[in-house]
RNA sequence: GUGCCAUUAGCGCAACUGGAUAGAGCGAUUGGCUUCGAACCAAUAGGUUGCGGGUUCAAGUCCUGCAUGGCACACCA
């Protein structure tokens, strides 16, 4: 907490002093803000070994802290133990002060900086994105900027689905409806491969190949022969690829997501060589009806379960089925590609940590396998970290995945779209001049603000209603409180006074300013946004309370009207530090 | 079948290492724009934290059994 060393070192003293144990000591924020603005239950734990009930020891710690005196804290006790600590209208307005000055805002930085690499977007080439490709990105994004917030380094790569079957499949479906015709069989004009080709392309074949097994066999094919680098179909996937990447940087730059690398699987290909190679020197492989693979699993685990009938799937007792690096016709898969590009990654960057952020269900046993092939092949060095953080699906209101009436996903552009106009419409509402960019930003704030504030491995309903919901606690409220504190600002060129604590509506702002920067660390150490977004809404309902209440351009005395602008501005940082690590913007005026 | 995850107010969600009377939001009811931006503020109602046992001074949180739901489980990604 960003108050905790010091309070931490004056309870340290007091137990010294009083001849206790300080094991277990920490201070939080209080659980009963109504009688104090932090606690300590350090006595409940002192009572374990020391025969007093802990009240008493509490009652003996708050004596020895009120008789020093401290201008900024109070020391009192409650219930069968609780230390509770309240600030002082002093310590309030010198904390206020040191943050509002502080060039990094008090935001603590990291000891040990670490390079972090991070995995995030994962759109596949020649198949447009669609709900299920939102948290992703917006995930990663976030998490990336709270990394350099926090004073890492980080390096972001899209990392595109460009390597799997799924290429073949769309090349064979083409190819079969004669509009490769120019590159297989010499004949036209150089046909435009349009991305609604390959969005109408890609679904066409993937049923089809679950009953036309002979067009199965031409897919896998093409599929090796692209990764062969076999003509022209190297040459045909490089055009689907350009055209896609296209389409989808517009996207992820409409979600504000950018990255450093715009790499795929396919960038891992050079290397998948070297990679093999690597597991069969140290004798991890075997043949598996002419497939290659590595076995991972533990004793105990991947036992087979006899079946009941012959035609039953074999299942497995806790399941961990081995890694492949090539499939019995040779080609390569997504463990391959992900174990190559682990070795890729090293090679060129050497990162202490590797980030995943990548849905849960396809990841968590997948990237088990890897991780593990990666530690046993020494692909990824001992002391670097490989995390898989998996973030939940997006249900519909019958608890499974989400499905329009027609069984399909809805489009990203199609919901972006929607949250857009109905900014928009909200923005024409209130009479205010408004362009596509404002619109865009606040509609966007909705649904990131939205999904950035559920657990990020819990599952969510996703409910189209609330994805473009902008009142209460969303982000447009939090743009909303900004923009005003903004155009408030814009009336005055009084110069910054100091801030001075007296009411009970300023002191409410500084305690959430105090939250909002506890935040990041819990943050970082979950993996998650949502605190950071509770914080943030906390700050500007306290803030919108003490609008409704206190007048602050009007106030007479000087001294206070400046200290109240300085708090306005206090306010206004924050929501600039929270919403740009959530990647959403903070319009003018809304 | 095996494993992982979930179950908290009408709804969708929070709850920091086990701490005090489980919290906001939406929806509902009510009040507040002649005053710095009403995408706002204030107030009221709403709970046996899925069920049973256990550990503890203290359990939504830990252990255990059960129920319900979701997801994954050999050459898709």
């Amino acid at each position: 907490m960003f108050l905790n060393d010091e309070l931490e070192s004056k309870l340290k003293l007091a137990c010294t002093e009083n001849n206790y144990n300080c094991d277990n000591l920490f201070v939080e924020f209080s659980n009963a803000p109504q009688l104090a603005d932090f606690q300590s239950n350090i006595a409940f734990f002192i009572s374990k070994t020391v025969k007093l009930p802990p009240i008493k020891i509490a009652e003996q710690l708050a004596c020895t802290l009120n008789s020093k005196n401290y201008e900024n804290f109070i020391f009192s006790i409650a219930g069968a133990g609780f230390l509770n600590i309240s600030l002082t209208n002093i310590g309030l307005s010198y904390y206020a002060n040191k943050i509002l000055i502080n060039k990094d805002f008090c935001v603590k930085k990291t000891n040990t900086p670490k390079l972090i690499f991070l995995d995030y977007g994962g759109a596949n080439i020649a198949k447009s994105l669609h709900m299920g490709h939102l948290r992703s990105p917006i995930i990663g994004e976030a998490l990336n900027r709270l990394y350099r917030l926090l004073g890492h380094k980080t390096i972001s790569d899209v990392h595109l689905g460009d390597w799997g079957l799924q290429m073949g499949l769309v090349i064979a479906s083409l190819k079969s409806d004669g509009i490769l015709d120019y590159y297989f069989k010499g004949k036209g004009n150089k046909p435009q491969i349009t991305l609604d080709m390959l969005n109408e392309a890609y679904p066409k074949a993937s049923l089809r190949m679950k009953e036309d097994l002979i067009f199965k066999k031409t897919a896998e094919d093409f599929t090796l022969f692209i990764q062969q680098g076999k003509q022209p179909y190297r040459k045909v996937f490089e055009e689907i690829k350009s055209v896609s990447i296209t389409k989808i940087k517009q996207n992820y730059a409409q979600l504000n997501c950018y990255f450093d690398l715009w790499l795929g699987e396919s960038d891992a290909e050079p290397f998948v060589e070297q990679t093999i190679n690597i597991f069969k020197e140290k004798n991890l492989t075997q043949d598996y009806d002419g497939a290659l693979i590595v076995n991972v699993a533990h004793e105990g685990e991947n036992q087979p379960i006899p079946k009941k009938n012959d035609n039953d799937k074999q299942l497995y007792r806790n399941p961990m089925p081995p890694v492949f690096l090539k499939k019995s016709n040779g080609a390569d898969l997504y463990d391959t590609s992900d174990l190559a590009t682990i070795y890729m990654r090293n090679l060129q960057y050497s990162p202490d940590e590797i980030q995943y952020i990548v849905d849960e269900r396809q990841g968590t046993a997948h990237f088990e396998k890897i991780f593990r092939a990666a530690k046993m092949s020494g692909i990824s060095p001992e002391n670097q970290i490989l995390l898989h953080v998996g973030y939940g699906t997006m249900n519909g209101p019958d608890g499974k995945v989400f499905k329009t009436r027609d069984g399909g996903s809805i489009k990203l552009d199609d919901i972006i779209n929607l949250v857009k106009t109905k900014a928009k419409d909200r923005l024409t509402e209130n009479g205010i001049k408004n362009d596509d960019k404002t619109a865009l930003s606040i509609g966007v704030a909705a649904l990131k603000f939205c999904d950035l504030s559920n657990t990020v491995y819990k599952n969510y309903i996703f409910d189209v209603e609330k994805f473009c919901s902008f009142e209460g606690k969303t982000g447009p409220y939090i743009q909303y409180t900004g923009a005003r504190i903004k155009s408030l600002l814009a009336k005055t060129d009084e110069l910054d006074g100091k801030i001075l604590i007296n009411l009970n509506e300023e002191k409410q702002i500084v305690l959430a300013i105090f939250k909002f920067l506890d935040s990041f660390e819990a943050c970082f150490k979950n993996h998650s946004l949502s605190t950071l977004c509770l914080s943030l809404y906390e700050i500007c309902s306290a803030f919108s309370t003490f609008y409704n209440n206190i007048k602050i351009l009007t106030q007479q005395n000087k001294t206070t009207r400046e200290s109240y602008i300085s708090l306005c501005k206090l306010v206004l940082r924050a929501i600039e530090i929270g919403l740009n690590t959530l990647a959403i913007d903070l319009p003018e005026k809304m």
